[in-house]
DNA sequence: TTGAAAGCGTTACCAG
DNA sequence: CTGGTAACGCTTTCAA
């Protein structure tokens, strides 16, 4: 049986009440009785009973997480840090990994304060919630709840025109793969680019992947640069595909940036072991974890927030990048 | 303001402890009662409060499991066969990725049923607990509480046994790794193998990998190929790993099982699009779930268990693995 | 400054 | 079979 307040108030000789403003560091209470009761209930090792608590006060402070697709690691370092900034807004992250239907039920029951859904596939609105929620990364469904979205179409957009505004002709795509809509934006984004900039295509200028590891970039790289006429450039849909890449491009005994230069695709600001500090373009995770969770607090609230929120993406060019030799 | 059991009954003209009774399907109601009380409850989207529930039945249905390390896609896959598994039982299965002793406080807060912890680091000892813990994969750590791990350790080592049986005496391994305890737990079993089985050692006959993924698996085994004295046959640490060695393989233009046999380290049933199926070793994944999940509902009914649980390894032999040719 | 008491949504028990 | 009511642990008035 746990120790509730009850007991605290018992040893320390007051009553219930008094333990519970003491524990909430009510202005009401006197400071050597408050001491006093902490002290106890240290001692007794006492923890809220988030029921009781939350069954009066209709407050949970806990967000209840629906991550259906737990294998994604890209989002892993965002819900890692999602859930960091938010213990320290003393509030409790809770995931469920079932799909997005049931969590949500789930997170009704347990009267969660906001729900954060994670998906990109199903579509939410069948489903009513007491509870409000906020979406990431959907921004291409129709849905009444906010939405918080990376714009990927511009973030290669963006590198290619920085790669065509330093002299680049020949650039490549690396990370085009079969129905999956967030990668068909940044293939659009790249092939937009080239065309509204009048830069030429070629053939196997955008190379398909199987998957996003290390292991694909370095196949797609191979394989283009097994090609007649290199590219100068490089842009790769992920870090992982960049590391593969650069392993490629060392193999071949080619020179960064000086015979290629490499761009990737993250939202991760990459601490890296590489000799060559990648170029990245993307949405930086902390502008992405810090928008969610001003949003998060505003439905809390009860703020009235604009339903779709296209975070812009940055470019950050390292000596992975550099004009081509002429 | 969500709906709750009053609303129900005045909607459905009855006490609103009838309605309880309905909800829980209790044979006290009267079938028309009942089936008019679940309509009514369903047109209002009633969703219980779990708050309240457990408040005063002392049971919420709840797992909770800690999960500090989001980033290992091993447990992930177990994680999701665990939460399907517990959703037959009608158990709801809550995550929390922060470090193990706030994570145990906050399921204490919220009262769950039981507790599961994966964890390979952090000891848990110091906290005590009200809800029942188990947890997974640490049976090297001293621990109060009920520990289920996989006989890493005994999976090399009948790898290594079989491939001794027929006919194979230079075996390699590869997927040592630095400072970490489980992986270091395979190499031994391998070393521990070759060693009592009287079979050679030889320069690189280890390789080491910096990580897990098929890209060292594939890098590890081009290193391994490119030494004079060829294996006939390889064991690796992991189902990544394999798929590199498939590749190294290949590329080299040597033929599985011919020139070289494969067995793979893995708790994961391979669904494979390999031309070639992966011989593997290890505990099956349904395995581990099943009796993770069996141990949870053995603590939560408060039956006495054994504290330390070491699942056989078992060998699954297929084409990617035969006699070394004479 | 402290204590008493009501009430949150639910279950469980006891009357009717 | 159905309804009334106490109780779960806590917060929050309202009195003292």
């Amino acid at each position: 049986m746990s120790v509730t307040i009850k007991d605290i108030a018992k040893t320390a000789g007051v009553s219930y009440s008094t333990v519970s403003k003491a524990l909430r560091d009510s202005p009401l209470v006197k400071k050597p009785t408050k001491d006093r009761i902490i002290a106890v209930a240290n001692e007794l090792g006492y923890q809220p009973n988030v029921a009781a608590r939350s069954l009066v006060s209709k407050r949970s402070f806990t967000i209840g997480v629906v991550w259906p697709t737990i294998e994604q690691t890209v989002l892993s370092t965002l819900i890692t840090t999602i859930n960091k900034k938010l213990e320290q807004l003393s509030y409790t992250t809770l995931i469920s990994i079932n799909e997005v239907e049931s969590a949500l039920k789930i997170f009704n029951r347990y009267q969660v304060d906001a729900i954060l859904v994670f998906d990109s596939s199903q579509s939410i609105d069948s489903y009513t919630s007491d509870v409000p929620i906020v979406t990431y990364g959907l921004a291409n469904k129709e849905t009444v709840y906010p939405i918080i979205d990376v714009n990927r179409l511009k973030s290669t957009y963006i590198a290619v025109q920085h790669l065509h505004n330093i002299g680049h002709r020949y650039i490549s795509y690396i990370g085009e793969v079969e129905n999956e809509e967030l990668q068909r934006e940044k293939v659009e984004g790249f092939t937009q680019a080239i065309s509204n900039l009048g830069l030429p295509s070629f053939p196997d200028q955008i190379v398909k992947v199987q998957d996003f590891d290390q292991y694909d970039g370095y196949e797609a790289t191979k394989q283009l640069l097994a090609t007649t006429k290199l590219p100068t450039a490089i842009l790769t849909g992920s870090h992982d595909l960049a590391r593969g890449a650069l392993q490629a491009i060392y193999e071949k005994k080619l020179s960064i940036p000086n015979d290629i230069s490499i761009i990737s695709y993250d939202n991760i600001t990459a601490i890296d072991r590489f000799d060559t500090p990648l170029s990245t373009v993307g949405v930086p995770l902390d502008k992405i974890s810090d928008k969610i969770i001003e949003v998060l607090m505003n439905v809390i609230s009860g703020k009235e927030i604009e339903t779709t929120i296209f975070l812009e993406p940055e470019l950050r060019i390292t000596t992975s990048c550099s004009n081509p030799l002429k």
